[in-house]
DNA sequence: AGGGTTGGTTCGTTGAATGAACTGACTAGG
DNA sequence: CCTAGTCAGTTCATTCAACGAACCAACCCT
């Protein structure tokens, strides 16, 4: 399973944005990033991705500016890695993406959604909030499991977190 | 350069979607039959893509019933790949991830815009018609060439035909 | 000094993408 | 009828990325 890098030659603005987030694991790490997982641990721990690839998506991403490594203490020295606002703007991508697959492969009860904080009603396909009728920022967005509890749950903190309680996007997960 | 299909255990229709449309070339393919595009062959051209993976690609598109295929002429026997309601709803992945790369990576000028037929508007990043208010359905939209013009231009037929003409979307190209 | 945690890097193996060659069904032209 | 050409693939050897286990380095705590 390998996911190719260059588009060349295509002169179109797609290929050139697959050749970024197009790569393999690329997407979940960002998604990751929306739940507010911050830490190399904390991304391992829950994609079971390959260190190696998982350094290199990481460094390719904040090459990107998509992500930014930022220091939050000294000693030891420890990173996080947090979306900067181009990496926030590809909520309009990732959560169109999940609502496609929800609607066509999901089961009638989801094990997941996504729900605008100010109302607690469930986005629309285009992520947008039925009741307030406009648009919604990840920030805004507060992530709810269930109604459906996984066949085969799994245990890492990251997603036993996700499990326990609401988490709005962007904030921190622990 | 491969990407890989399986992202078992994790729980989420992201990872699903990704299993189906993050495999290498296969958005591409996609957003190609947005344009019109609908023969093996005229794939090949416009994408350099290898001919075994084409087939693999439209073969797994068409069993998840994405792309369907139809029989358009008898002798010799030629086969056409439609989008279905399922494939036509990716517009709202495909659109967002051309248009973030666009704002972030394009240079002033684009090379393409994508307009709301009746007022001939430019969609906004969401997809929507600013001049309407409204949301726009793939088949209610236009890709225009330019202003700007490639630096090295294609001579695929595809290519050509799309830079000639404002084109509508899920109209056959040919 | 020893053991644990975190965040990587290294490296041999596996498997997918690549691309050139080949195939088979059919048509068109001479 | 024979030959050339088109279209839509399949086959196969090579290349390259993903995998995953092992290793490494910095730092902490006791």
């Amino acid at each position: 399973m390998a996911l190719g890098k260059n588009y060349e030659g295509q002169n179109c603005s797609l290929a050139r944005a697959l050749e970024l987030v197009g790569e393999r694991w690329t997407l979940l790490i960002v998604r990751d990033a929306f739940y507010g997982v911050r830490r190399y641990g904390d991304f391992l721990a829950h994609l079971d991705i390959p260190r190696a690839v998982l350094a290199d998506r990481l460094a390719t991403l904040v090459e990107a500016n998509v992500l930014q490594r930022h220091r939050y203490q000294d000693s030891p020295p420890r990173d996080e890695y947090l979306l900067t606002d181009r990496g926030v703007e590809l909520w309009s991508v990732i959560y169109p993406l999940w609502s496609w697959s929800e609607r066509h492969f999901g089961e009638e009860e989801p094990l997941r959604t996504f729900r605008h904080v100010a109302c607690g009603t469930e986005l629309d396909p285009a992520g947008r909030c039925p009741a307030c009728g406009g648009e919604v920022s990840p920030g805004d967005v507060e992530a709810h499991s269930g109604p459906r509890l996984p066949a085969r749950p799994r245990r890492d903190p990251v997603s036993v977190a996700l499990r326990q309680r609401p988490h709005r996007l962007l904030q921190p997960l622990f």
